[in-house]
DNA sequence: AGCAATGGTAAGTCGTAACTTACGTTAGTC
DNA sequence: GACTAACGTAAGTTACGACTTACCATTGCT
């Protein structure tokens, strides 16, 4: 059920910036809030958010804190999306019905 | 870029809850709502969200409107998702600095 | 034509969450 | 110890979006 974090968390734009943004390893706050137009303390509660839910980890490195992507909530969005291919049953009836009309 | 649209959409719990119901086959909009605890606008406000995103298609018949699933949106969102896996690079990096350390 | 069923849309309300600024904390440097 | 750099957190503001009710449009039936 942790997926409903992670989709809750996606859902918002800035967020989605932040995420992808650590696609290109890991990188500390004040250097993400630079990149966005956005104020450090948003990317420190949106961060927080993310990590909330399992998307991204901290570590410290001296006085700063780099961030990076964690798969873990990765994982259970991709599980989530995939219930929803395996509907088989509505799936071929679906089919079947589009192939009779034309 | 559709994806955005995608992730926006299911950022909310509501529309989460609609979408997993229509997991059982197409459905009307006042047998949903009848189901949820919010007003039959709300749902249709919401599958027009859905919609828009490509994540749920409609079609007449009789008065009433039969809302299935529609895996456009899904597959968008998939390969959104993967493109988070093949990070390939920050991960060796990530994995190799994580090995060095105990 | 008239009535019932179904649902999309308009308009307005209200709660929340995405921001801001201000402050406190920790770690490095001199 | 004093100063700086980098963050996290508290508190307060504000914009937005998730609701509601009310109304209109369409379809089907008698």
């Amino acid at each position: 059920m942790t997926y409903a974090a992670a989709m809750d968390a996606l859902g918002d734009p800035t967020r989605r910036a932040i995420f992808e943004r650590l696609k290109d390893g890991a990188s500390a706050v004040g250097d993400i809030a630079r990149e966005l137009p956005v104020s450090r303390p948003a990317v420190s509660q949106h961060l927080r958010v993310l990590k909330d839910a399992g998307l991204v980890r901290n570590r410290r490195e001296g006085t700063r804190r780099m961030y990076e992507l964690d798969h873990a909530g990765l994982e259970e969005l991709r599980t989530y999306l995939e219930t929803f291919w395996q509907t088989g049953l509505a799936d071929f009836k679906a089919a079947a019905e589009q192939r009779e009309e034309p």
